[in-house]
RNA sequence: GGUCUGGUAGUUCAGUUGGUUAGAAUACAUGCCUGUCACGCAUGGGGUCGCGGGUUCGAGUCCCGUCCAGACCGCCA
């Protein structure tokens, strides 16, 4: 115990204050000042004689000195026994260092400690608490509030803060209003599949956890809110990739009594303010493609401009010359690789099986180097003369020094292949870089896709997207035409944004329905709602979602989303910080009618 | 569901054609050190080579299976 002298003694010495300044405040302009500083100690260097302690909080560094002559014995005593990470506090006065160390803000002083306080022990973390850490991936999401002292995570949330903040700031003054929908709703056998919650209350029946709040903001523009936004969990139950989570963060937004221009107009705002809040980018007005002309020159519904490369097609060059592997197929297809034709025969050879691996799946690559002398030396030249590389030269635009890399084969398949191949050469030759911005809009999607497997149409985007007015005809001749009103903004070859013009007639909503093959009744029981709604004096509406995660990495020039989400889920959507998901009790599987499903396992 | 890569000290990794007692760096502990700042120097402890089986005189190394992690394909309206 310690005695009412002792406790007053003690009390007088440490101060209620934790803290006169943070670590990263103090500098020359605070010299002689005392100061109380709490923090972690993320580094000691003991001298002996002199001991120093860098006591680290959320705003920097400040370097505490305890010294043989000028520090306490006690103290002096206790700061030996400091351990990495074990949280401090500190009085002491400002004083300026003998050498002074550039690197830090207050590399000028440091602090001559005359109190300590352990306010918490550590233990030794199983990783260094440094910018480059040497702990891997499992072990920092083990350990993730450790991680996030780290500096590089730490700063990657802040600025993920920072973006949701702007996009606030940007929709609340041009009138949106944020509106919560609920996370416990209906399953729905379209699009992703959902995660799933039992209700206690109604035995064997289930919630499922929203994909998008899709139907409750079209129902808020009913409502007449006008302009909605959110920022929103939503839930896929759906393999997971470096950027892609079963629970990711949507900026939801939807607007009635608009057109697609004003839409995209509006939401180019949005993504031209944050570019120049967040990373002083100035953009005038997005470039515009339609998904045709993509899928055409790029290959990809979501193309990288940032760089060339485009398709060039060879069917008219290339075919009918006696080369059967081209003449045989629908397309044949090249990009022209800049400054490429000094690869070696051993890289191209790496590069063709590079295409042939399964998850590309071409069958082979066919390469012409332009020689910087005008040469030609290709694996197709028994078949082609000069000339006939001088035309295809000619159809890339390329130049010498050049490297064509050409496909062939489905046309579908080819695009495909040769855009994975694109993306490739773009990495390799350092083309994709982080910090240059290229936004687009990929708009006049069609309306639906032709699913082999099912033998039937599935909404491209999703039911409630609106075709083209002009291509309703088409809908009963031939569907797998139409356009829809639908749009993605694609930033640096992600897909950041989609959205649609949206359905807002009962009629025209009950024959999507129809199209894509649910029976009236079925209809009726899972979008029974939505129709009557529309029979209620529905707004014309549409709207855009962007995925905040994927958006918050590109602008911070990063590939993975993890570490821009406080507490990610790793390859299998495990936590294995908490170690989630986890068995139920019996008594909870009882309690919600789900131990004979459970028996089976 | 599939393809690929990896799993060795607390951690990050090296480990040759299968061959003596499995190494380095870092972290940790102890000691030394009169101005450090990735301090330095010395000494020390620390290993179920993911797990199971097989081949072999002998397996970290080769084979089969399995688990875990990561990247990708399918999937993600």
């Amino acid at each position: 115990m310690v005695s009412a002298t002792g406790f007053f003694t003690f009390a007088l010495r440490i101060k209620p204050m934790y803290r006169t300044h943070h670590c990263g405040a103090l500098t020359e302009k605070n010299l002689k000042n005392n100061v109380t500083l709490s923090g972690w100690v993320q580094r000691l260097r003991n001298k002996g004689f002199i001991i120093w302690v860098d006591l680290r909080d959320r705003y920097g560094i400040t370097q505490l000195i305890f010294d043989e002559e000028r520090t306490p014995k006690m103290v002096f005593k206790t700061a030996q026994t400091l351990g990495r990470e074990f949280v401090i506090q500190v009085v002491g006065t400002v004083i300026e260092r003998e050498s002074k160390n550039s690197n830090l803000t207050t590399g000028a002083i440091e602090v001559l400690v005359q109190e300590l306080k352990v306010l918490n022990e550590a233990k030794t973390p199983p990783f260094t608490i440094e910018d480059k850490t040497d702990g891997g991936e499992e072990l920092r999401m083990q350990y993730r509030y450790l991680d996030i002292r780290r500096n590089p995570v730490k700063e990657k949330l802040m600025f993920r803060s920072k973006v949701a903040i702007e996009v606030r700031n940007y929709l609340s003054n041009q009138g949106f209003i944020e509106v919560e929908t609920p996370y416990l709703i209906k399953s729905t056998p379209e699009g992703a599949r959902d995660f799933v919650v039992p209700s206690r209350m109604n035995q064997g029946q289930f919630y499922a956890l929203p994909q998008s709040p899709q139907t409750f903001k079209q129902l808020l523009m009913v409502g007449g809110l006008d302009k909605y936004f959110q920022i929103v969990k939503c839930f896929r139950d759906e393999d997971l990739r470096a950027d892609r989570q079963p629970e990711f963060t949507q900026i939801d937004c939807e607007m009635a009594f608009v057109d697609q221009e004003t839409i995209l107009n509006q939401f180019e705002g949005l993504t031209r303010h944050l570019l120049k809040e967040i990373k002083g980018v100035e953009i005038d007005s997005f470039p515009r493609m339609s998904y045709d002309e993509a899928m055409r020159i790029y290959g990809n519904d979501k193309p990288d401009i940032r760089f060339g490369m485009t398709f060039c097609e060879l069917n008219a060059f290339a075919q009918g010359k006696g080369f059967s592997v081209f003449d045989s197929q629908e397309l044949v297809v090249g990009i022209a690789v800049p400054g490429a034709s000094e690869m070696s025969r051993k890289e191209i050879d790496e590069l063709i099986e590079w295409v042939k691996r399964p998850q590309i799946g071409a069958k082979g690559l066919v390469y012409v180097k332009c020689n910087i002398d005008g040469t030609y030396k290709s694996s197709v030249e028994k078949f082609f003369a000069p000339d006939d590389f001088d035309t295809w030269v000619h159809a890339f635009g390329a130049s010498k020094g050049d490297l064509l890399l050409i496909l062939s084969g489905e046309a579908r398949t080819s695009r495909s292949q040769l855009s994975a191949l694109r993306m490739e050469m773009a990495e390799r030759l350092g083309l994709r870089k982080p910090n240059e911005f290229a936004p687009l809009w990929v708009t006049d999607f069609p309306l639906l896709e032709w699913d082999e497997e099912s033998k039937r149409y599935h909404a491209m985007h999703h039911p409630f997207t609106s075709p083209k007015p002009a291509h309703l005809d088409l809908l009963k001749t031939n569907p797998g035409a139409v356009l829809a009103n639908a749009y993605d903004l694609v930033l640096n070859g992600n897909e950041i944004g989609g959205g649609s013009i949206r359905i807002h007639n009962q009629q025209l909503q009950s024959e999507m329905f129809d199209l894509l093959g649910f029976s009236k009744e079925e209809a009726q029981a899972q979008f029974g709602f939505l129709m009557n709604a529309f029979q209620y004096g529905a707004p014309p509406h549409g709207g855009i979602a962007f995925g905040l995660d994927r958006l918050v990495a590109i602008l911070g020039g990063e590939e993975t989303i993890r570490d821009f989400i406080a507490f990610p889920k790793n390859n299998a959507g495990r936590d294995v910080m908490i170690d989630a998901p986890a068995p139920l009790e019996k008594k909870q599987l009882e309690e919600l009618f789900l131990l004979s499903t459970a028996k089976k396992e």
